[in-house]
DNA sequence: AACTATTTATAAGA
DNA sequence: TTCTTATAAATAGTT
């Protein structure tokens, strides 16, 4: 859409990087406000700069979409404890989820213990940041993992199921 | 950018209006990612079609932007929320926080993504995927919460170690 | 859902 | 930063 066609991928140039950003912002907010009018409905945009900074785009106004949107949301279930699945895959994954959390609550409860040691430097304190980080990247892993295995089978199902004659594209 | 031009203002004939929104939906929200990658930066859409259906993109997710955003608003914060100030590890700690809540929504959407695959015998699967998100939003607000706990008890400690003589603003 | 004539957005340059 | 402009991309009306 310029002179020349651009990859999608991070910009490297940091400089060159923010004037994308302010003409694309412009352009994105100027397709919300044309798409609220033309079809006559609301629409909330919130983007954060390179540099951090917010920037909000909103009709009638972005806390009245916002608010109107997380009111949907409240449908929570509940399924670890409580096994509403009758899935053996499901069954494994919430233990390993069960298990996943008590390994990191386990590290936590070192770090609070820690915590009522006399306090003498920030090493400690450290220590402890550096365990909870590892217990989040461990958990992060871990429901990588899990989500890879259950795409992954899906995909096969989907294969089994319906199998393929044509690709398109 | 069609094959007239047209003003912008609210499209009479409703079944026109539908289809505008569609494709305008579209292109706003491929805009909105490519800005998101272009640029490394956070963004968050949401809108409701003529039919009053919620759509919304977000990268890495739009409870995560919505979160960051709906935070600058109150400007007064106690405890909790002002503990970074007052500590360079809680600081790090909080980005990592954020870093991680956003690597978990990102493989979220991926299955989310597999959802819309439009086939009818994956009941059972698609429930799977259904229990899978809400067990990582319970696992979420469980991070949290203990998240908080060692703030509390971190800000306790920094208490402790260093009494307060003057509180600053 | 595709197609395409046009309009619109924008990348690079000034 | 703002303007210019050649070119890529989006899309209005059509099929």
């Amino acid at each position: 859409m310029g002179r020349r066609k651009i990859k999608i991928e991070r910009v490297k140039d940091s400089n060159t990087r923010q004037v994308t950003f302010s003409k694309r912002r412009t352009g994105l907010f100027k397709k919300a406000n044309e798409l609220s009018i033309l079809c006559g409905v609301e629409v909330a945009i919130v983007v954060f700069s390179p540099g951090n900074n917010p920037y909000s785009f909103g009709h009638p106004g972005v806390d009245f979409v916002a608010a109107k949107y997380l009111k949907l949301k409240p449908k929570r279930m509940n399924s670890i404890g409580n096994s509403s699945s009758d899935s053996p895959n499901m069954e494994k994954l919430n233990l390993e989820h069960i298990e996943v959390l008590g390994q990191v609550q386990e590290g936590e409860k070192q770090a609070e213990n820690h915590d009522e040691i006399p306090k003498q430097n920030n090493v400690t304190k450290l220590l402890e940041l550096k365990e909870l980080r590892d217990s989040y990247k461990e958990l992060q892993d871990c429901i990588k993992l899990r989500l890879s295995d259950i795409e992954i089978s899906e995909c096969l199902m989907l294969l089994a199921q319906d199998p393929v004659v044509g690709i398109k594209e």
